[in-house]
RNA sequence: GGGCUCGUGGGUUAGCCUGGUAUACUUCGGGCCUUGGGUGCCCGUGACCGCGGUUCAAAUCCGCGCGAGCCCA
């Protein structure tokens, strides 16, 4: 035990999981907070998840006619006021640059909050005829939002890196296929990347994207039964084309406005990862995205340690060469046991005990991080070994949030009946629902829960026939949850 | 938006009620010791969130800020 020693984790991720999640983001040492309110300095451990992150789906990106670029993080006031909706929609977070050293600006100058306004006009410029469609662009940046809520690292900070992707296409068909394509890869990234299962729908339309003709979202389910939108994808219609004049004269000579899409996803990702694997030992991380993927503990005594570290030493090149990202922990003033729970804070998924047992043997140890299931297993074939113990990791963290995932989407036929559902267990509730954001009101203002999403086909036959709280024809099955 | 709690070396913390010398663990640097779940010893570096007030004297009391966390809306 610690026994005062505050070392590891402090905090219980069942009944205290602010507190709790705000130790383990610092004590794995993945962010700080920084000297301004609200915002965060993500330090190397934190950042190498987010590379990895970005790593798959820029490859995904590219692989699907996407190309990279980069705008000004500065917008001028003018291009923000040219779509009436975004303003806004974000006018109340915008952060001003209103002085340029010592002189004050002739036009004040918003920081991004998003890039549409100064994505689209160049855009419009470099789409001429329809041989120039679909332009896909998309740019790794942060954006910031001023936000008046309270912030927690990675889930809401005043600045946050995400990507964003603008596209421009022919067609609205072309324009909602390019849609779906993002959500399927967000959807891919979570699950198979993160772990994370997620729920696929629409916002409804009152909480829609300022200007979009539909949003559409994935959502994760955190451990203390409230939803986090992990990423969205717009089709966007052609109001934006429209507001910055992005046509294309067809093959038939005729001018025509384009349909746009844009889609992010942002380090909130990262938050909701953290939040749904870790526990009341620290971080955990699947394989796929552990900085470290296999820590080697080699464990000896006087006499034999010059042989046990080179047999781990030899362990650990084999691994290397198989191409995992392996550490081996020679240190020498630490005793095994520090080690192993300074590595399970850290998240490492899989642990290497190579001792005299195992030197003996010719054998080692694989050590699971999630749940502490052990194997002693053939020093030969090692590599491909460990490879399936990793794989057996992710699968154990996706089994474990699926199950909590599909417990808790339950349904209800009363406004009374989302209010006890949702104030007992959390989760998702289903209800029908008329489609008026003036029955969400109650709910949102009795336990803040709000309409998270409805199903993605608009066809759908609501899972009841009557509006759960006003009582007229549903129109959809509307998804209650608090959210982050 | 409303309420509550908190802020002391890099991290964790004692001291605060009852004003006067700041405690310990840990990290880090150096030295010794040496390992199957946070090993022990010695030396060293290092802190009272900011501003104002009360006072001979403020980490401590008061006010205002800033920051963090929680609860409610």
């Amino acid at each position: 035990m610690t026994d005062g020693q505050d070392l590891g984790i402090t905090e219980s991720k069942e009944y205290a999981t602010g507190e709790w999640y705000a130790e383990v983001v610092q004590k794995a040492g993945l962010a700080d907070y920084a000297p301004m309110g609200g915002f965060i300095v993500t330090r190397p451990r934190g950042y190498a998840i987010w590379e990895r992150i970005q790593d798959y789906l820029d490859g995904w990106f590219k692989d699907t006619g996407v190309q990279n670029a980069y705008f000004p993080l500065f917008i001028p006031e003018s291009y923000l006021e040219r779509e009436k909706d975004v303003v806004e929609g974000f006018d109340p977070e915008v952060a001003w640059v209103t002085h340029g050293g010592y002189d004050e600006l002739e036009e004040r100058l918003a920081v991004r909050p998003t890039s549409e306004s100064i994505i689209a006009p160049f855009m419009a410029q470099w789409v001429r005829s329809h041989r120039d469609l679909p332009l896909r662009l998309n740019q790794w940046c942060s954006v910031v939002r001023w936000e008046a809520t309270e912030t927690k690292p990675f889930f809401r900070t005043k600045e946050f890196l995400w990507q964003e992707g603008h596209t421009a296409h022919a067609t609205q068909e072309e324009a909602w296929a390019e849609a779906m394509t993002r959500l399927d890869q967000y959807e891919r990234v979570y699950e198979d990347v993160l772990a994370l299962p997620v729920l696929r729908g629409r916002k409804p339309e009152h909480d829609k994207f300022p200007g979009a003709h539909t949003t559409t979202t994935v959502e994760a389910l955190m451990p203390d039964g409230k939803t986090v939108q992990g990423a969205t994808s717009h089709y966007l219609g052609t109001s934006f084309a429209e507001a910055f004049d992005l046509t294309y004269a067809d093959i038939d000579e005729e001018e025509r406005t384009a349909h746009t899409t844009s889609w992010g996803l942002s380090w909130r990702a990262m938050g909701a990862l953290i939040m749904t694997h870790s526990d009341d030992q620290g971080l955990v991380l699947p394989p796929t995205l552990a900085p470290t993927q296999v820590v080697i503990v080699p464990i000896w005594q006087e006499e034999n340690r010059a042989k046990i570290i080179e047999y781990a030493e030899a362990v650990e090149s084999t691994l290397t060469d198989a191409g995992l990202r392996v550490d081996l922990d020679d240190r020498e003033n630490r005793n095994p046991g520090f080690k192993y729970n300074e590595w399970e804070l850290k998240g490492v998924p899989l642990r290497v005990e190579v001792g005299p047992d195992e030197v003996e043997d010719r054998e080692v140890t694989l050590v699971h991080r999630p749940d502490g299931e052990r194997a002693t297993v053939d020093r030969d074939g090692v590599a491909p070994t460990t490879e399936d113990h990793l794989d057996t990791v992710f699968a154990k963290l996706y089994a474990d949030a699926e199950e909590t995932l599909e417990g808790e989407i339950r349904e209800a036929g009363s406004r009374e009946e989302i209010l006890g559902t949702i104030g007992k267990h959390g989760g998702y509730v289903k209800a029908g629902w008329c489609g008026e954001a003036a029955c969400e009101e109650p709910v949102k203002e009795a336990i803040a829960a709000e309409i998270v999403m409805v199903p993605e086909d608009r066809d759908a036959e609501p899972v009841h026939e009557e509006c759960a709280v006003c009582g007229n024809d549903a129109e959809e099955t509307a998804y209650f949850a608090k959210s982050y």
